[in-house]
Order: structure tokens, then sequence, then C-alpha cells
DNA sequence: CTTTAATATTGACACCGTAAACATAAAGTG
DNA sequence: CACTTTATGTTTACGGTGTCAATATTAAAG
């Protein structure tokens, strides 16, 4: 006998599809909101299950943030994959990845940030986020490696060019994300996203050349 | 009469010297903590006050960190003026600019990511903030004009070469900050404090290179 | 000395993460 | 089919948070 009424509309007891529906109402709080807007009861109250249904399918918060970040690097690393295929030229590519991975921050900034500031307790115990991780920076390292490869190349440690690129780009995307901290560079201008791409576009192409003489 | 009995051993029923306090209490739970650690609450514990007592010093939990980042700005931007006077090389000093950039998310990570992983509700309400953080980024701008008017430069936009440097030495120490995250480029390999410190030096005098042919 | 302004307290409210005990339904087993 | 187990919910509760309103204490100003 079903005595048993549900809090909001919902038909049945089970919710049926309830950790996929939290995962993506996360991704759309991130789409239009911060990482302070995210908890775990709002999830609840936005699938109409109870404020603790959600620990049926995450251990805790940390678990449900690892499967975000984890959804952020397979976007970002498929992103790069893809110009791995398209764009031969090495330098080119390098260009091209370091923007990808600039307009992805500009696109989905709170989804960065759970990415890159939302720091784990325990990295090792999400292995599957290990796993997507190393597709974007096998990526990297492979450009690097084309790049060092050429025949006008500096004589540059492989693992300077690494660390120099991701962090160029990191950097680059973390200022670009802060409106405040543009506009001290700019003395008060305001910046547009025109204005944001533009010094994206010229910066990696400075740092890609940095690579050759 | 005195009639009041204070919750700890404190003599009289005003603090005397809450504000201070607070700040302190709050700078040293960064030094050993987390931003996660810090909560209005517990510095008003620490302070032996009652928890709401922090709201006669500061309008939100928010103004507080407003002080932070200040006093952040305040010592990064000490540090960098000072080398504006050693140093006269400005290639060397904008590398040692950038070491110290590096060596600050190093001693002080928790209070380098509430300077700049902490966005402000309106940054525009804090202009002692906005006043100290304009040292730093004036230091930054005169020495990448002498580079660029060093007779063997490239030819780069001078806000090209800002955003770069920037972008490189702050992209440099967050990835840093991460443990996780450089255990990917080593390939697993553990990395300790020399090791970052090399690759910092490293990836600044790459940069520094850069500018000039 | 009296009034006022600064500073602190208490109590409350609405959030949050999460643990324990319990309820329901679906799936597996005889 | 009935029966048990397992997965997935609910309720209730605890301690934590930021913050507001009303109140108390005291230092400073008149």
């Amino acid at each position: 006998m079903n005595k048993w009424c549900c809090p909001q509309g919902r038909k049945s007891y089970h919710h049926g599809n309830l950790r996929e529906t939290l995962i993506e109402s996360a991704l759309e709080i991130l789409k239009e909101g911060t990482l302070a807007d995210l908890s775990l009861r709002a999830l609840a109250r936005k699938a109409g299950v109870s404020q603790t249904a959600p620990y049926r399918h995450f251990e805790d918060k940390e678990a449900l943030i690892a499967v975000l970040k984890e959804e952020g690097m397979r976007k970002l690393g498929k992103g790069m994959k893809e110009l791995m295929a398209e764009e031969a030229d090495p330098l080119e590519r390098m260009r091209k990845l370091g923007m990808k991975y600039v307009e992805f921050a500009e696109i989905y900034p709170a989804h960065f940030k759970v990415m890159f500031e939302y720091e784990l307790q325990d990295y090792d115990k999400y292995c599957a986020l290990h796993d997507v991780s190393d597709d974007s920076f096998w990526c990297l390292q492979e450009t690097v490696d084309e790049c060092l490869a050429l025949p006008n190349a500096r004589k540059v440690d492989r693992s300077v060019a690494q660390f120099g690129a991701w962090s160029m780009v990191h950097g680059l995307s973390v200022l670009l994300m802060n409106q405040s901290l543009i506009e001290h560079m700019k003395e008060g201008h305001l910046v547009d996203l025109g204005d944001r791409n533009q010094i994206a576009e010229q910066v990696t192409k400075f740092f890609c050349e940095s690579l050759v003489k």
C-alpha cells in the first residue's frame, strides 16, 4: 500500500534518476552562479527530494565536486584532443590549445574554478578524475615535445616549456576572469569580451613565438 | 556596578582592541589552514568574545576578507618595491619580481588564495585595497616598460608583456601550490620544495629571456 | 552629572554538511 | 508465488555558519 506522499509533485517514492539529475543541476548552477551557490541541499531541493537523499549517490560533497571536476576535465580534454588531430603544425597547435584553455575558462568560469580552485582532501580517491585529467596533460606534453623538436627551436628544458605553457594559459585564464584585476592593468578602462579575447590571442602568440628563434 | 560576567577570562566588558585582534587571528589561521577554516565565529571565539561582536568592526565577512586582501597586497607590494630600488637591471629585476610573487604564494598559500580566489561582491567599496594593489601593478608596469625600452628588446606590445608576465607568474604560483597538479606533469614523481623552486627559477628566466633577442 | 555614542551581549533565523534510524520499493531467491 | 535482501528514499537531529534585532555595558562628550 502506497501511503507515502511525495514532498514535491513526484510520482513514485524513488526518483529513478537522481544521480544524473543532481549532476546536471550542479552543472546548471555552475553555469549561472558561483561555487558558493552550490550546496547539496539546494540540489536536493531542485530535484524535489529530501535533503539527505543525495548521500545515497555521493559519499559527501567532495565526491560530487570530484565528478564535476571530472566532467570539466573531460570537456576540456575533448576539445584539446580534437585539436591534436586537426592542427598539424606544432606551434600553431600550441597556440590553439592555449586559446581552448582560456576560452573554456571564459565560457565556464565557475566550472573552471571548481576544477582548479577547489582542493580535494584526498585526490587519490578519485582515479576517474585522475585518468581523464591525463588526457589534457598528454596533449600539452606531446605538443611541447613537437615544438622543441623543431629545427629552429630555442634550447629549453622540456619541463620548463611544459610548466611555462601551462602557467601562462592558466594565469591568463584566471586574470581575465577577474574583471577587477584587469581594470587595474588597464588603468580603470572597461574591458569587454573583445578586449579579453584580443589579449589572450596576443599573449599566447607571444609565448609560442618564444619557443623558437 | 559591574554585574556582567565575561564569557572567557576577560577583564572588562569592552575588549579594547578587538579589530586588530580579529585581523591578527585571521592571519594566523591563514598561515596554518585554509580559507574554509576562516569564520567570523571562530575568530570571535579565539578572541574570547561573543559571536556577533565582530560586526561592530566589520560590516560583514567580506569586509574582513577585504582587509586580509589588503594586508597581503601590502606585503607583496612592499617586497616588490624594495626590488625596484635594489636591482637596476630591468631584465634581472623582472625575474626577481616574478620570483617574489611565486615565493609569496609558496610561503602564504592560503593568504594568496584569499587575495586572488575570493571574489568580492563590490570591489569598489574597498578603495584602500584598490590603492595598495596599485603599488604592485606599478612595479610590474615600470619594469616591463624598462625591459621593452632595452636596445635588444623584442617588439612586443606593452600590455601583452604586462599580461604575459603577470599571467606567467600567477599561473606558476597556482600550479606549484597544487601538489596533485604538479604530480601529473611530473608523471607521479614526488615534487618537493627544491624542485618547485627550480622550476620557478627556470620558467621566470625563460620568460625574461623571451623579452629580448 | 547627564547624555550620547561606541562597543559588546543574547537570542533568533535561515542556511549548510552530515550522521542515525526508519520507510518504501525494486530485485533476487526459494 | 511469497520471502528476503538491497537500493533508494525520508525524518529527525546535531553542530557549524553568516547575520539581524533588541538589549546591556561602558567610555567619551557635553
